[in-house]
DNA sequence: CTGAAAGCGCTTACAG
DNA sequence: CTGAAAGCGCTTACAG
């Protein structure tokens, strides 16, 4: 493996300056810069990352926590996130380093150390909860954070957060249902401790006042968010005697719950009742008919992520060319309606 | 940031006495090592990665290539997978980094690149096709690797890997539903150009033989992993009249097909027809009736992958203590039969 | 525009 | 059992 030395030795330069055809190449006199990358080239030389970093300390890792939950309910639409985050983190030179901890404030020591033992420069937080903890607690350590998802319950964000507009989802689904002709649009939620249900739930009832349609009696919350789940409270929309015809699902799994007790009843989703989830998971797209639901636009999410962390001017207080909030360290992104059978059949 | 020097200025020792005391305790005096640790604690110190890395040129990072699939499918357990590598990796001292890469050959400068610049030691490779081109590419270049799954295709495995037996894990479902009483037992399959599925496959008609269960028109080719796919293959199945009474599905999206053909003909799964998937995805047990199904041992696969990655003695041809190949760098796991009322009512 | 030198924070033979 | 010194491979002021 080559080192600068040697680049430097067979190009007949000094280390700093195949350095500087590296990382400041405007400063070489082009003959120079191109005997130097000729050099490099030749040698197949590349730059060892430790001894970077151990001058800059700067390792260009980024510390991403797998999520593990609970009762073997899986993050459906894990593999999209990652791989964004991964794309966006590349597109800027730098990394993701996966790491395990346990669940809450528990799991801070393991964050702490990771940033200590300088393995990472900050993290990206997901699966945030209602008074999430980490936040505050990294933010106390001046340690560098971005949040992909808002803190309920805060009346003031503890930090720097990419979200996707849940109410604006879900009001757009209803509205989509109501173009195609429904009348009587139910919501399937999750209990009422989730800030994030009560947000998609706002949207919905909000979307529904605007449209003159009803809202009592047409909110349904589901235990926990299983197939079952989502069955049991069509069924219990379907029974109410309200004539619902059409569903919006807060996520993709109570939504299939909906498709199976339709289909239990011989009903048709998109034609008899229109049917919306969220998150267009894999299982979106390959039941059948599709299911329409709500997308957050992941790449932009992860790009958002990656910018707000590894901007310099984030961490600072104030910018300098304002006086107020620095407006780029709190994202809310609209997240798109991705239509198939399940809401509008041919 | 306490550094080794501060540390050894304050418990009024040499640096090397205090990188001793972290790295080997037993050659300090139990006086001294004392007296070092306090100080260690007292100081907060943790040791900068970075500068160890740059001196022993290990990293302690295990490249792992987020999988990209091409029709949006997602890879369901792929959040298991993570979890239980990072785990694995983090019993070592270890840590996983994530990155993308283009499929196939064309991806492998960016892993010759990461290795290059020292930002992993070496990689985990999965997804692995039949012929995959990485395995042999990364042996000749010296880069360590090791393979979740058996490079199909091939006389002879280009590299150490890990692997769950598929034959058994589905001669093991066919016993199971031949104990409950079935009798005409289906194979929903890939198509032929999967080494992965005629593993499978193979394991199915091997027990139905055993059995001495028909085995002739029971298998049935799907194009695509998707719950349509499924459906329409167990309606073949199920008009065939061969009087089926059991599906083996070579994936967990194909039985959710099943079960959701049975449904629509008003047959129950686990009554009129037993069905089993594969994969244990979070999906078989959030439908319902819940889905028997083949799991893999993702911990134990993810300690074996690490084990043999980070193994000293793996990377040489042969052992010391024996002459024959070293058989820890070809494990093929078993898998177990979870059951769930798609196999066995109540 | 180019180069000699210091130093990032560790570990590792090597003496004592 | 303990310590002084070299060196891992870079980058960064600082001179020239």
């Amino acid at each position: 493996m080559a080192t600068l030395k040697q680049v430097a030795a067979h190009a007949e330069v000094s280390v700093q300056t195949v350095s500087n055809a590296l990382n400041a190449p405007h400063r070489l006199r082009p003959d120079t810069l191109q005997r130097v990358t000729k050099s490099i080239e030749l040698l197949n030389y590349r730059p060892n990352r430790n001894a970077r970093s151990l001058r800059t300390s700067a390792v260009e890792l980024i510390g991403y926590c797998v999520p593990s939950w609970p009762h073997g309910q899986a993050h459906l639409v894990m593999d999209q996130f990652l791989h964004s985050l991964c794309g966006a983190a590349e597109a800027t030179a730098r990394h993701i380093l996966l790491f395990t901890a346990p669940v809450g404030l528990k799991g801070m020591p393991v964050y702490e150390d990771l940033h200590a033992r300088r393995l990472v420069d900050g993290f990206v937080l997901s699966q945030t909860e209602t008074h999430d903890p980490r936040h505050g607690w990294l933010r106390e350590q001046q340690i560098p954070f971005v949040s992909f998802g808002r803190v309920w319950g805060e009346t003031t964000q503890p930090g720097p957060f990419v979200d996707v507009d849940g109410a604006v989802g879900c009001a757009t689904a209803v509205r989509h249902l109501h173009e195609t002709g429904r009348r009587r649009i139910g919501f399937l939620s999750w209990p009422k401790t989730s800030g994030l249900a009560e947000d998609r739930l706002s949207g919905w009832r909000k979307a529904c006042e605007e449209l003159d349609l009803p809202t009592k009696n047409l909110a349904v919350r589901c235990t926990e968010d299983t197939i079952e789940e989502g069955a049991r409270a069509t069924a219990e929309l379907l029974d109410s005697g309200q004539g619902v015809d059409g569903i919006v699902a807060i996520s993709d799994i109570l939504a299939l719950g909906a498709l199976r007790e339709l289909g239990a009843r011989g009903l048709t989703a998109g034609v008899d009742v229109g049917v919306t989830g969220f998150d267009d998971s894999p299982l979106a797209s390959v039941v059948s008919p599709g299911l329409t639901s709500i997308r957050q636009p992941m790449d932009q999410i992860a790009g958002e992520l990656i910018a707000i962390l590894t901007d310099k001017h984030s961490s600072s207080a104030v910018s300098d060319e304002s006086t107020q909030q620095p407006r780029s360290t709190e994202r809310l992104l609209q997240p798109e309606l991705v239509i198939r059978g399940s809401s509008a059949p041919g």
